[in-house]
Parts: structure tokens; C-alpha cells; sequence
DNA sequence: ATGATGGTTCGGTACAGACCGAAACGTGCC
DNA sequence: GGCACGTTTCGGTCTGTACCGAACCATCAT
């Protein structure tokens, strides 16, 4: 019943252990080498090549060769986006068996999800800015109110910058761990970017999970109260 | 890198053809006997049964005996959610080379989705609730508004009764096809169930495709004006 | 009971594809 | 130029698993 879109081709490639692997350290958000994801998926580096070709004809990787090296990243925030909701389904249909460790619970709090937040601080960062008016939710799509707009202008984020890119501004992104929404989009990525410039939090280096120093959490707490 | 919840296994399960396509067929929303499934699948009825069996294993489906029949439904609305996302990716990057073929245009126009409508009839319903302020979108939830409530009770809707389950009276679902958002949760499926209730249109046998009738698409169109 | 139908279990086959090592390629560095 | 390093290509192996047929089990009908 070849109806509809080919389901199973892209499945397939998520499929795999090794790719799924080389997929998930992707969604940290920066770009990896082919060597760093041979690392990543525990396969030599030919393995991983093959890989990468399939992944790139799927058009789910874009390479960026880059002096001897090549560079990949996911293709876009759908990819993430996709990847993030499989693993909403995996957590509630495999987490009867899987005890959550404690780089699951670090994961839970903070991590990255592609270019944006996620997790509970980023839940936390949706829900102050749309209780003070700062978001304004109509039909299916979120933006930006006036008053929000400046606040986004106190923190450093040039909006207009942001409106004349092709990426929509406000977009929601369902959260697997706290099963509500945080914010994707440009402005969701120009936050997180910010919040890195400011040296409240860093990513870890083999873990899409975010680490805030102290007196960052003290600063994002002030500028996200609950 | 295991982290996070195992994203491979599931997408592993659904990255079989076969398995594809009974998932695909589940989305219909119907629960189908084993042998239904196999013919729908291509297989031979032994080899769909060890199919069913990891499914229903992974948590992927339900199976439900009934006399000498198995039936198969999907798990909940989380599992269709998930597919329906593959489908908008596998859209997305597999679109380039595939001719979109008459199936897929009745798809596109009006489809099952689980057990609410999608397509751009579905989207349609929603932006006319939307707009008269049936629907009220709050935050990353939206609900029916006072006004919503009565006009679901002309319908023949029981409001009350749907707020009384544990379900979420509304949800939003994104289109693979349309891109937009419409309508689930408890109140989709009560919509979509008037619909055919009301004779306005029915489920094609062997596909996911609703076809509306003559005067079922009239009363359809007074009903959610566009 | 006896047969018919839907479903599962089991053994065996076959094909796909994941994996590696060695060699080739290309690019920067000295 | 020559060397080192990252990456890809190619041949070959091997495991996993989808698939089928036949036998077995359960349920319903007669």
C-alpha cells in the first residue's frame, strides 16, 4: 500500500544503531566531522562513511567539506524535530524498563536540541515569557508581542535581524522529557545563542547537555522567574 | 553514546517496509485483524504474525482478542502522532523525486488520522473555528471557548462528557500535507465521529482517504465556512 | 464429534546490509 | 617535493532477520 510518503526509507535510517547514534550527537547543534562521528558511533572511520553517504542522500545530514576535513550537521529543524518526537515515543514506551540515570536526569534539565533549548529550563523560559505578555499565541503559529520585542532587545537580540531571515521567528517545539512546549525558531536559537555569550551555561563536550555555572543560573533565574 | 531514550529501536521497528505499512494502515484508526494486516503488508499471514509480535511488544500496537480474530490498533494517539511526523519528513526529502499520484492527492484533501480527520479539509475545519473564536489558543494548548462549547452542542456534541475523560479535550496535530495545524484530541475524534454520523462522508475500504458526498461537502462547507 | 477458518510456532533458506582492513585519494603542512 | 592526516572506495566476511511452508493450536459452525 505504497500510499502516502515512503515511510519506511527514513525510518530505516534512524533504524540503525550507528546512525541513530551519529544523529543524536548532531542534534547537539554543531556541525561533526566524519571522524568525530565514528567516534561517536563506536565504528571504524569506512563504516562511517558509508553511513554518512546514506544519511546525506536522505537527505537528512548536509556535508560541508571544509580544507581536509567534512563537516556534517542535520539538514534542517524538522530533522530535530522528527528526532526529538521519536524520542518522546521512545522514552514513553522503552522508559518501563530504563531506569533514567543520571546523565538522563542532566539531559532532562538542560540539553540542546539542535540550535535551540530544551528540557526543563527551557519549558521554564517559555512559560515566564508568555505569562508576562512577551508571546503572544494565536491559531497554530506563536510571535513575538510589542513588549516582547523590546525585552528580546534588552537582552542583545537584534528581532529585526531575526524577521528578515527565512526562518520563522516563534516556533514550538514538543519537549520529550517535560511532554510541553519550549521555544524553536530564530528567536529560540538567538536565546540559547545569548545565553552562551553571557557564560550562563556551556555545552558539555561529548553530551548534548547544558551545564549553567552558578551565577549564570542566578542571572537566568532573575531574567526567567517562574 | 546512549543517552537519552533508545531512539533505534522504535524507529527500527517502523524502518520494515511491512511493518510500515501495517502501522500505516493502523492509522486509519480502525483495529484490523491479523490477516488483514498481512495482506496489507504483502506477506504471508506467519510472517505478520512474528511482525505483530514485535510491535506489540515495542508498545507500538494493542493487540485485543475477540473470538477467533486478533485485533490490532495503534497504542495511543502518541504512536500516530510520531508517524504522522515521519510521513511530513519523508514528504519533505523524499518529495524531490516523488510524482505525487491520484491516491495521494485524495490524502492530501481529507484523511484519517487515527481517529481525527487531517488534510486540508481538516485544516479548514480548524482555521473556521479559529476564526469565528470557537477555539481559543492558549499558551501551547488551546481550547473551546464558551462560545465553542455551544456550537459544539448544536452539532450533537456532548462537551461535558468528552471534559470528563482523561483524554485532552483539544490538541494540535501538525499536517504532513497541508503544513498547518488542525484539530485532535478528544474533540477531533467527536468531530470527526458527527462527520460520519451524519453520513457526510465515509472511510474508503483499503485506504486511509475519507470521500465526502455530494451533499455531505455542501453541509460541510456551510458548517466550517472558510 | 468433525471440519473449516484464523492465527501462531517452528525450521530452514536467502538476501540485505553492517562491518572491517587495505589501498587509493585528496588536502594541508613542512 | 615529500610526508602526515582525514576521508573515501573497494572487496570480502558475517550476522541478523525477513520470509515462506508446513505443522500445530484455538475458536466457531454444523
Amino acid at each position: 500500500m505504497k500510499e502516502g510518503p515512503d515511510i519506511s526509507r527514513i525510518a530505516a535510517m534512524i533504524g540503525d544503531p550507528a546512525r541513530a547514534n551519529m544523529l543524536a550527537a548532531l542534534l547537539g547543534g554543531q556541525a561533526l566531522t566524519a571522524g568525530e562521528l565514528a567516534v561517536e558511533a563506536g565504528v571504524m572511520p569506512s563504516t562511517a562513511s558509508d553511513h554518512l553517504r546514506q544519511l546525506a542522500e536522505s537527505g537528512l545530514v548536509w556535508p560541508r567539506k571544509q580544507g581536509r576535513h567534512r563537516y556534517f550537521q542535520l539538514a534542517d529543524e524538522t530533522v530535530a524535530e522528527a528526532l526529538e518526537t521519536l524520542a518522546g515515543l521512545a522514552a514513553a514506551k522503552d522508559g518501563l524498563r530504563t531506569r533514567p540515570g543520571p546523565r538522563d536526569a542532566a539531559l532532562r534539565t538542560a540539553r540542546l536540541c539542535y540550535d535551540h533549548m530544551a528540557g526543563a529550563r527551557a519549558v521554564q523560559m517559555f512559560d515566564s515569557l508568555a505569562d508576562r505578555g512577551f508571546l503572544q499565541v494565536r491559531r497554530d503559529s506563536i510571535d513575538l508581542t510589542r513588549t516582547g520585542v523590546a525585552f528580546a532587545e534588552t537582552l542583545g537580540i537584534d528581532v529585526s535581524a531575526l524577521k528578515a531571515g527565512r526562518r520563522p521567528l516563534c516556533r514550538v517545539c514538543l519537549d520529550w522529557s517535560e511532554r510541553r512546549s519550549h521555544l524553536s525558531g530564530a528567536l529560540g536559537k538567538a536565546l540559547m545563542q545569548r545565553v552562551f555569550d553571557l557564560g550562563w551555561a556551556h555545552r558539555t563536550k561529548a553530551s548534548r547537555s547544558l551545564v549553567f555555572t552558578p551565577p549564570g543560573l542566578a542571572a537566568f533565574e532573575k531574567t526567567f522567574p517562574r
